[in-house]
RNA sequence: GCCCGGGUGGUGGAAUAGGUAGACACAGCAGACUUAAAAUCUGCCGGCUUUUUAAAGCUGUGCCGGUUCGAGUCCGGCCCCGGGUACCA
């Protein structure tokens, strides 16, 4: 009698059993239904994969598993995001090739994953720093810059002087680096940019047409930041040029009292008078030192400085003086605002700072302001700020533009019309989203396949000479220039033009890290193909990724990214959708044992490693899936897991130790496993595991106080088990005297009717409190359970004296008496 | 500030559509087995109160109020925690 299984012994014959026999390799067009069926794959960092990883691979796996019982032809594979600093920082200090690192690496990911038993089809495998796959990642980019989506721009980018790097908006947190924490400071430095703002709006309205979690799809439109209003151009007092501002109030347009522009404003020099030059000079020259988090630590005293100049309101033609200050952004809309203090709070406190005139041309919305706690009469005396709806007043030029008791809906449509009418602006669109900074000034990324020829201008590198191959380097620090490493490799860097002939160089940029995996969902489709992305064919078997899994910390990241790669290519004839992802769900972190983060510093790191070899990968996946909600952050608990090692045991000693024979279930029986079946296989769907396992839980406690185990028990919980703990229900399946993988066993199927109770319990309530209880068929007609619930000796009690008002009936659930 | 989540026993967490709050598990306590320990098995386990035990009553899902026969769940106001974003005109 064998009280525990041996959890080393049995992963290990099953791991190499569906390896050997290939169980898992996904078929191009079987006539099965396809599920393709995806997590996030890992960047390999040197200290091996973190518990934190498994959550999403363990959740995703046993909804493969399920859908390989269930007849899909599954699709689930893992590869590697290769590229990226950590490697490129460690070949730094060792001087050892980040390519030696990376494979070092990736074999022990390699090894760790296939020591929890994931049904990935291995075969499919490919590494983002792959030459025959970077190939692909550059051929895509030069792609993007024939379509004019690629271009170089010198504008101020985030500067980290401790990694040396340009960072993307989106790597800047606070105003710090994303990776050091280092402040990041403005630097002017020719990048690569991507037009996803050509995008911006398909990108939100396609989000209509995918299975997103709100929260993903609210935080993408968010991050996005559409905003509809009007640009107008004023004319500028003694000068030929015009200044555009976007506002989306061009209801406001006669509460304009001065006007502002952003220190790096292209006409600031131009209009600036020369009695205020010195200082504006003095000015720009501060804003420009200033860090991104100086200038947001500042937001409290709102500074500027006059220009000496005036602007022209094309409403009324009143001269509005110009001001310079960096509370406005020269990255949004024009660089300019036009300024209305009476109904803008920023303005209002600029406005305030510097005694200019607040003039209210909106008068309150009653009900709003008393709701607000503003008097309407401090609004109109200027001495607060109203920003919401109200009536227009004081909003006519007496010509042709009057829009006095109009709301503010009302107005911004009539003084959008007007300005287009007038040629002087209209209707206007901006977006917080920013063109994708692509360019890194580091060793370790793709090289970005481009040529500059005098003559020609930049050049992508033709196909055939594709992949632009990374040379070997000496030393892999960034140049203090800031240029990468590859810039000290002359003979790399001087080529050829390809279109020319002529002497030419090299671009030495390298891409982001988030270029490799903006497309391999499709590479996975057909990892090995020498002449396309991807097989057409293929990609239309196997497009959309059913479901994707992944962090919450990349939504605004990659997964923007890849959908706007996806989209670039469909635009190109190169993939058959447009959405690549049906599906997304996001895991919650898994944190250590005192809920805070895992770290070595703080010594909480669970090596995953560690946990296999004390319980068995099977404990450590269950255990993952029961530590709570799957979208919630968990922390790990060492005590927690040995209720799993103990249910895992549980179940082993029930069916090994125990008589099983083909005899018929019980009604108790029947409903016991079928609403298990039910259960288990409806959470497997919505990935509530954590009460699936419960359920299973319930099922092996009843099941272990049987004297003889039937048969169709024992098989069907196996089978719905094995997805959680594939390595010991293989070893049961066998033990059960099958000769077959359990992978391919058909799902168990469960009867809505045996799911359900024959008896339910009666709950009676008197005034909505509980008194007693009783049970009785299901579905007993109402009469008959009232009845029954008068006749209790326990109510009579409660009844005695009272006269019975009312009673309610909830099906098969309760009885509540109402008395007075 | 704005946009999302979330506050339930000592702990992680359950609770379909407004219908028995605390499933399942961890920890704890008591017991069985054992020379002993581990493992395993059995029972108890929100708080307060009453009782002779079995039991019974009250109270209880962040706080205050409301709707309802009935609220963890719905509505209004507030407090706290987590995530995202931040002068976006």
């Amino acid at each position: 009698m064998k009280q525990r299984y041996n959890p080393a012994e049995i992963e290990n014959k099953w791991q190499r059993y569906w390896e050997e026999n290939k169980v898992f390799r996904a078929v191009d067009f079987s006539r099965k239904k396809k599920f393709y069926c995806l997590v996030e794959f890992p960047y390999p960092s040197g200290d091996g994969l973190h518990v934190g990883h498994p959550r999403s691979y363990t959740a995703l796996d046993i909804l493969a598993r399920k859908k390989r019982m269930e007849g899909f032809n599954v699709l689930f594979p893992m590869g590697f995001d290769s590229f990226g600093l950590p490697s490129e920082n460690y070949a730094i200090k060792t001087g050892i090739h980040p390519s030696i690192i990376t494979k070092q690496n990736i074999d022990k990911f390699t090894r760790q994953l296939k020591s929890l038993g994931f049904s990935f089809d291995w075969n499919r495998m490919f590494s983002t720093t792959d030459p025959d796959y970077y190939k692909w990642t550059q051929w895509i980019f030069t792609k993007i810059f024939e379509k004019g989506l690629a271009y170089k721009a010198r504008i101020p980018i985030n500067w980290c002087t401790s990694c040396n790097i340009g960072l993307a908006n989106e790597e800047v947190v606070n105003g710090c680096c994303e990776r050091c924490g280092r402040e990041v400071e403005k630097r002017n430095i020719e990048q690569w940019m991507l037009r996803i703002t050509e995008y911006a709006d398909r990108l939100i309205q396609d989000l209509n047409d995918v299975d997103f979690p709100d929260k993903v799809k609210n935080q993408q439109i968010n991050w996005i930041g559409r905003s509809e209003g009007a640009d107008v151009d004023f004319n500028i007092s003694g000068h030929p040029e015009t200044i555009t501002v976007f506002t989306t109030r061009p209801d406001t347009l006669f509460g304009a009292t001065y006007m502002v522009l952003s220190p790096e404003h292209e006409l600031l020099d131009t209009i600036t008078t020369e009695e205020y030059r010195p200082e504006v000079e003095l000015y720009k020259k501060e804003a420009s030192r200033k860090s991104d988090l100086e200038r947001t630590e500042l937001s409290t005293e709102k500074y500027g400085i006059f220009t000496g100049a005036y602007a022209i309101n094309p409403v009324n033609e009143e001269n509005i003086p110009i001001w310079v200050a960096d509370y406005v952004l020269i990255s949004y809309g024009t660089g300019a605002i036009m300024a209305v203090p009476a109904h803008d709070l920023r303005d209002f406190e600029f406005a305030k700072n510097f005694g200019l005139p607040i003039r209210c041309i909106n008068r309150p919305d009653e009900k709003l302001a008393q709701r607000d706690g503003v008097l309407v009469e401090d609004v109109l005396n200027g001495n607060a700020c109203w920003t919401l709806d109200g009536m227009l007043i004081n909003s006519t030029n007496n010509k042709d533009l009057d829009i006095n008791g109009l709301n503010v809906e009302e107005a911004t449509k009539t003084v959008t019309r007007w300005l287009e009418e007038k040629g002087l602006g209209g209707f206007a669109v901006n977006y917080k989203l920013r063109d994708w900074v692509f360019s890194r000034q580091r060793y370790w990324g793709e090289p970005i396949p481009m040529i500059y020829c005098d003559d020609c201008d930049w050049v992508a590198v033709p196909e055939k000479d594709l992949p632009v191959l990374l040379p070997e380097v000496e030393k892999y620090e960034p140049t203090d220039t800031g240029e990468s490493p590859l810039a000290a490799i002359k003979e790399w860097v001087n080529t050829t033009c390809p279109k020319c002939g002529r002497d030419a160089y090299r671009e030495t940029d390298t891409m982001p890290n988030w270029a490799g995996s903006s497309w391999y969902f499709l590479r996975y489709i057909d990892p090995d193909n020498d002449s396309e992305i991807a097989d057409l064919k293929k990609m239309k078997y196997w497009m959309p990724v059913d479901w994707y899994n992944g962090g919450m910390e990349h939504t605004t990241l990659h997964l923007l990214y890849s959908r706007f790669w996806n989209k670039f290519l469909y635009d190109c004839g190169l993939v058959p959708i447009s959405e690549p992802y049906k599906k997304r769900t996001s895991h919650g972190m898994v944190l250590g044992e005192g809920g805070e983060k895992m770290s070595k510093s703080r010594g909480n790191v669970i090596n995953p490693d560690d946990v296999v070899r004390e319980y068995g990968a099977d404990v450590f996946r269950v255990y993952e899936m029961f530590i709570g909600p799957f979208d919630q952050a968990a922390s790990w608990d060492t005590k927690g897991i040995a209720g799993i090692d103990r249910f895992l045991n549980r179940v082993w000693r029930t069916i090994v130790n125990n008589e099983i024979s083909d005899i018929k279930l019980n009604k108790e029986q029947l409903h016991l496993l079928h609403s298990t079946i039910k259960k288990v296989s409806e959470d497997i769907e919505t990935l509530d595991l954590n009460t699936a396992i419960s359920q299973m839980m319930i099922f092996t406690n009843e099941l272990r106080k049987y004297k003889i185990i039937p048969m169709e028990m024992a098989e069907c919980f196996v089978k719905i088990l094995s997805p959680f703990a594939p390595h010991l229900c293989e070893e049961l399946w066998e033990t059960l005297e099958h000769t077959n993988s359990i992978a391919y066993e058909p799902w168990s199927e469960y009867d809505e009717e045996l799911a359900r109770q024959d008896f339910v319990t009666i709950v009676i309530q008197v005034n909505g409190k509980v008194r007693s209880q009783f049970d009785i068929q299901r579905d007993t007609p109402d009469p008959t359970v009232i009845d029954a619930a008068l006749t209790d000796e326990k109510i009579k009690r409660y009844c005695e004296e009272r006269e019975v008002k009312r009673t309610i009936v909830v099906k098969n659930r309760l009885v509540n008496i109402v008395t007075d």
